[in-house]
DNA sequence: CGGAAACGGAACGTACCGTGTCGTGTCGTT
DNA sequence: AACGACACGACACGGTACGTTCCGTTTCCG
């Protein structure tokens, strides 16, 4: 998570009041309008310090964006695969649609791509879990013989949130549950049809 | 397209050198890194005429990706849904992955959430008039009884665009024909088969 | 208790922003 | 053919944020 200089004698303090400065800047000004100098100041603390333990505004955003997106949509499995994927996609979009997280996480993507290290971090990190999580939880239905045993699951789960990343990145309304549940229910269809 | 002071007295040759500079840069630079002043110099140009025909760096590389993509990717009718279809996202993932038109895309996307009327203009001049398109290619394969009268067609577009945006901001490897075939596929299965 | 290291604060030069001014050239109008 | 309007290139301006450096202080580990 950290990067560089390696060392428990950090401050957690600073830590804190930086990632919580960031967001809270993020809600009221946007991310293109945040600066390292505004969250230094806010956060009471010298921009040294930023640079010390992240390499850019990215950086910080995504471990803060990291940190509150614990237990923010949780994956449950009640048994029934269409509930559950419902459940998963509107957390999703839920957690997207509301400041800061919507505008933080559209701005970490946009950095994304002059910014290597930290697209990595954010697969890592972020993404591979996430994506991990749902072919498992896809793999368990697969198992019950709720969806056939060649079913390509990666290719789900991308059918799932490529949608929620289309409609984010192009700033279309979130989808309400109805176009969530039509959504599960067309990738499930997808999946189980007979061949093409 | 244009924006101010509406003039016929405009100058092309310096419009097109601005594009064409704008790009250029893009491609030697990424988009993060491109600079007015950078295009203005490069284009042997003022900034004051870059600002009094645009009011941004996000538009100027607007309107060149949107000339760019004349033809680019064309909507075609062979009467083979699957094939017409996998034609069509190929071109648009081929489109995506060629320099500077992948890195100038993300960047003019990432620039959407901060700045509204920029946002429109991708939808009302780039993104709108495809999903139309994409539509009504669908329509006429309705009509011959390739799909069900009763599909969702916009969320088919969603779920074709949809894990090509995906896969573009998260900059993971473009898709392979296979790919795309497997996706189309998978997307006319969930249109055709009985409701879930 | 001593030293190493992170800390806050302040200042630095650099880059780019968006705007203003000015003289030049070119294109419509009459 | 001559005028006048307007876009043009150039240059300079104040402003903002960058990323770095220095310094003196505080905090923690051994």
């Amino acid at each position: 998570m950290t990067t560089s200089p390696s060392s428990a004698r950090r401050s957690e303090r600073s830590r804190r009041a930086i990632l919580r400065a960031a967001l809270d800047l993020c809600t009221e000004r946007g991310y293109g309008h945040v600066t390292i100098e505004a969250i230094a100041a806010a956060a009471g603390v010298s921009k040294k310090t930023i640079y010390r333990w992240w390499p850019s505004k990215g950086a910080v955003l995504l471990e803060a964006f990291t940190d509150a997106l614990v237990d923010a949509t949780p994956f449950v499995d009640t048994g029934d695969i269409g509930a559950d994927l419902r459940t998963h996609v509107a957390g999703a979009v839920k957690l997207l649609s509301v400041p800061p997280f919507g505008p933080a996480y559209a701005g970490i993507l946009s950095e994304l791509h002059h910014d290597d290290r930290l697209a990595q971090q954010l697969r890592e990190q972020l993404v591979d879990p996430r994506v991990e999580e749902a072919i498992g939880r896809l793999r368990s239905a697969q198992d019950r013989g709720q969806i056939p045993p060649g079913a390509d699951l990666p290719l789900a789960v991308e059918m799932l949130y490529g949608p929620v990343y289309y409609r984010h990145v192009l700033r279309k309304p979130i989808q309400d549950g109805e176009t969530i549940a039509t959504l599960v229910a067309h990738v499930l269809r997808a999946l189980r049809a007979p061949g093409y």
